[in-house]
DNA sequence: TAAAGTTAGTTACATAAAGTAAGTTACTTA
DNA sequence: TAAGTAACTTACTTTATGTAACTAACTTTA
């Protein structure tokens, strides 16, 4: 059935990148190192799904998770080099976005 | 709870990147124009999901769905203007899956 | 010293999205 | 008349995600 004429490597960054909630929390950790509450107000992701999509980061090399033991304890992500290499496909998807979606389309996020 | 400091124009460009199989789906019409039972062979995607991906792409303008009275009937799926507007993104995503996506991490996919 | 607060999660249960496989429509050729 | 083809659709199952309550470990407040 599947004939898989699409390059491996493509489709595999496509299935990392289109996961849901990935390419957000990625994105929103180019901004800095960022704590995994700050991440789920910004976001609006559930605690659950944050912290699985988090693990899989970690696991696959794109995140750092650093642990601070002060009171009470922060613990704070970090992109590595790997993750940071994500940031010019982000802005060229910022940069489409610019052209490409409307304003109206965006209102019943608001 | 939600802050929303995110543009809501990228947040609505990675939604609709991130739903799955659509960045695949666009990538295979970046070659030219498909046919639905071409897309269910190449991208080992169910008839279901892919009529239904296919209906939410042409509502939003990145595909054009042409029917050919022929026998048995054709219809071919063409990327719009917007749709072909992608191709900058998935360059990028193919660049960056060459230098950072192991050859090992996608032999199972084989 | 007991109660309440803080961060970073986890767990149990509910809902939504996607996959599977069989069925449908409409037309044709053997 | 039977079988074939393309493009779907439908009913049912599995997987993914959300919600809200709970836990651990430590601290501050009453």
């Amino acid at each position: 059935m599947n004939e898989f004429e699409l390059c491996p490597r493509f489709e595999k960054a496509v299935s990392i990148l289109s996961q849901r909630w990935t390419a957000l929390i990625l994105y929103q950790l180019m901004a800095g190192p960022q704590r995994f509450c700050t991440m789920t107000d910004k976001l609006g992701i559930s605690g659950k799904t944050l912290s699985e999509r988090l693990k899989d980061l970690e696991q696959q090399n794109f995140v750092i998770r650093n642990v601070y033991p002060e009171t009470p304890v922060r613990i704070e992500y970090t992109l590595t080099k790997k993750g940071m290499s994500l940031t010019p496909i982000m802005k060229e998807i910022e940069n489409w976005s610019k052209t490409w979606i409307e304003q109206t389309e965006v209102q019943d996020n608001i």
